[in-house]
DNA sequence: TAGTGGTCTAGACCACGTG
DNA sequence: ACGTGGTCTAGACCACTAT
């Protein structure tokens, strides 16, 4: 019982807390999968299909387990470990929540840079160029998309404290981001990300990076006023969404004196 | 009921899972702490003291739950915090064992140094010196020490495919680490926590780093034949042990050439 | 076969936020 | 006062491992 998931919430799954006599054949299961993680793949769905949209308050635990069948509990942790993924936000007294990009608490999960001091330090965006091209080799292998397929190319500064402090060179796939300006990038205030699930429907869930020291080339160096062989933190990531679909490619160079990349390790 | 940080497992907490009449007075929660949490806070302490040491088997949820006179579902959520912090590590149809360092799994949770190809290089230590001395007001601090206060002080190089790749600078509180000598350091094989953890009842749980990229000064770039001024990823860690009392402060110098920094945000 | 952790349920009560 | 998530319990059954 309650194996298959090909066929999520299937109730061959009879809750018989009456003692003994459970049901039919408990048929050997194959591969088995919790009902939990079958009800936290149908949420996760409606996340992804929009049926609940960032920011918005998703139904009840009591109603959701009406819906799925299945009791609160069972979707108690379900809903657990999407807000332990940050997919979802519980606010006790008032509800759960779709996670959103434009929350406080999201800001640094994805720019780690602090003063030395220890502050989060407010910056400033200027945008260097946005424009559409045809994805290289590499761009396109990341990006899981086929070589010279459409791209957009996003470069801009970040300024902390008015110095210019990091350089950023973003991917995107052209499909998805269909109609990504250089104006619509200027109008929009806020971060990049809560940008791209505003306008764009696409939620970045978590992301990987490659981290290095690299001397600054010359064009590299001028934009961040520090001398050509400057040390910079090179700082390559990948985004992805719903599915682990990667859905951005970019490559930052950080000046990092008077601030410093902070990282967790626990 | 059930409030009071103060006495663990207090139970003025009878169950009454029969209806309604909840017992005395209720008395406003001025601070209110979760039994499970409590119990957390009880498994930790023995582990602090040594009772389970790591690698070792500890009693079966059913057995605390009837040590800390608590239900199985209350012990349960106590081990699922310690095992989601990496304390504890369950094992079905086995039972649940305190972490140790020698794992595999835990190996690169705190060196993080993978090649281009994005295979985990093992690597060898090879020490430059042990030597006692007395804590700069620097070290003192994050330390959480008496500046002048002894501390030890390891240098050390790592090699990958024995190419000097990681300079270490690690400072220890001298008080802890007793008898720590540059002999035992080099008979000991395998990772410096499994060692802290064995021979001197310090277990690392978790760490800061402040990563930055920075000009390899000539002593530096010396012992990782680069050039002097060669960039390199300079990371500040701070590990801490059980009631996050920091016992390492830890400076490395990282060659970033044929490797990278691997970091997910998530 | 016995023991361990893992899943699922159902119901009671608590703490928090809002009417 | 009501609804939400949060805690706690108790019991049944499943999956895995060892003997």
């Amino acid at each position: 019982m309650r194996a298959m998931s090909a066929n999520p919430v299937s109730h061959a799954n009879s809750p018989a807390p009456e003692s003994g006599a459970s049901a039919s054949a408990p048929a050997a299961s194959p591969t088995f999968s919790p009902l939990y993680q079958q009800i936290k793949g149908l949420i996760t769905q409606s996340l992804e299909t929009g049926e609940w949209k960032p920011g918005e308050i998703i139904p009840s635990e009591v109603e959701l387990a009406a819906r799925y069948k299945v009791s609160q509990g069972t979707v108690r942790k379900a809903i657990d470990e999407l807000a332990a993924e940050n997919l979802l936000v519980r606010r006790q007294g008032k509800g759960t929540f779709v996670a959103t990009h434009n929350e406080e608490r999201a800001q640094f999960r994805f720019l780690r840079l602090l003063a030395d001091d220890g502050a989060e330090h407010p910056h400033v965006s200027r945008l260097l160029e946005c424009r559409r091209l045809r994805a290289s080799a590499d761009i396109a292998r990341q990006l899981d998309l086929k070589p010279s397929d459409p791209v957009v190319l996003i470069r801009r500064l970040l300024q902390f404290d008015g110095e210019n402090t990091v350089l950023d060179e973003i991917w995107l796939p052209g499909a998805v981001f269909r109609g990504l300006t250089a104006e619509r990038l200027a109008e929009y205030k806020g971060p990049l990300y809560a940008m791209f699930e505003a306008e764009f429907g696409t939620r970045m869930i978590r992301a990987t990076e490659k981290i290095r020291a690299v001397a600054a080339e010359p064009a590299v160096a001028d934009l961040l006023n520090v001398p050509a062989g400057f040390p910079l933190l090179s700082v390559d990531r990948v985004s992805y969404t719903y599915g682990d679909r990667p859905v951005e490619v970019r490559r930052g160079w950080y000046v990092t004196t008077g601030y410093y990349y902070q990282n967790d390790l626990s």
